[in-house]
DNA sequence: GACAACCTGACC
DNA sequence: GGTCAGGTTGTC
């Protein structure tokens, strides 16, 4: 589920709960989720009070004094602050108790994780590693210089978190649209000015969607709970067969990088 | 590159 | 019954 902009709103709803709470306790119901094994991983974390929450790529980073607390929620992850008297999501497999109040790891199809490591480990995490450079973090005179190394199809590309991260495939779909570009065009060859173009409405459509919350298009929610509406602004994502609000013609529904795409055949040229 | 794997549930 | 799903990883 959650891409850049779903974590980095879970990541501000949670800013203003977790900071300065502690851990008190622990109930864990699927242990396949944390890593190490749920003995150490609840060793580590208890009696540990919650910093500032950050954010890489989809990673989210929940600092504990010394520690660093990573959660990837893969397609249906979501983790919520709740006050004493709000119910637990359903599929929630991990319960932190802090104080009155507690945070529920919930997530339907299982595929989410969280690992506790070192702060000092953050650097060298293999994951947090592999990770490219976020869309606001680069100049267009890098992203087209990193775009003309590979001829891979700008689809599979820009969901290729090493390439760059934080996109995942609705917002690769709308970004592709807004820009007019196939997603199945190579991505060497586009022109400078078609890079900074696809740069540029990479980080408009991240920004809006920031700012509306996210899409919450299945199960998403925030940090307290609450949808996104960007859904609302889609303009092809789960939009196959109506018109194109650019141009009319029928918004076609593809498998391109063995991954559901949406996108207009007119507008978008290969 | 394509595909299966990891899971549960919604929808046709 | 089959297909699809905001992701990633490992296999041919």
């Amino acid at each position: 589920m959650p891409e850049l902009p779903e974590v980095e709103t879970i990541r501000r709803t949670l800013a203003r709960h977790l900071p300065g709470r502690r851990i008190d306790g622990l109930e864990v119901r699927l242990p396949k989720l944390l890593r190490p094994e749920p003995r150490t991983f609840r060793e580590k974390v208890l009696h540990r009070i919650f910093g500032e929450p950050r954010r890489q790529g989809k990673i989210l980073i929940l600092p504990l004094d010394g520690l660093a607390l990573l959660v990837h929620f893969r397609l249906t992850g979501q983790l919520v602050f709740l006050d004493t008297c709000s119910p637990e999501p359903p599929h929630t497999h991990l319960l932190f108790f802090l104080d009155e109040a507690r945070l529920a790891y919930a997530d339907l199809r299982q595929f989410g994780w969280l690992e506790v490591i070192e702060e000092k480990e953050l650097v060298s995490h293999p994951v947090l590693s592999s990770l490219g450079p976020e869309p606001f973090s680069l100049s267009a005179e890098e992203f087209h210089q990193r775009l003309c190394r590979h001829r891979r199809g700008l689809k599979a590309l820009l969901l290729d978190q090493r390439f760059l991260a934080g996109l995942g495939n609705i917002y690769v779909d709308e970004s592709l649209f807004r820009a007019a570009l196939h997603p199945e065009r190579p991505a060497n060859t586009l022109s400078p000015e078609e890079a900074s173009n696809l740069l540029h409405v990479i980080r408009e459509v991240l920004c809006r969607a920031i700012e509306t919350g996210g899409s919450s298009v299945r199960n998403y929610v925030d940090g307290e709970g609450r949808e996104g509406s960007f859904q609302l602004e889609h303009l092809v994502y789960g939009r196959r067969g109506e018109p194109c609000p650019r141009c009319g013609s029928h918004i076609v529904y593809k498998r391109v990088a063995s991954r559901g795409t949406y996108f207009c055949p007119r507008c978008q040229k290969g």
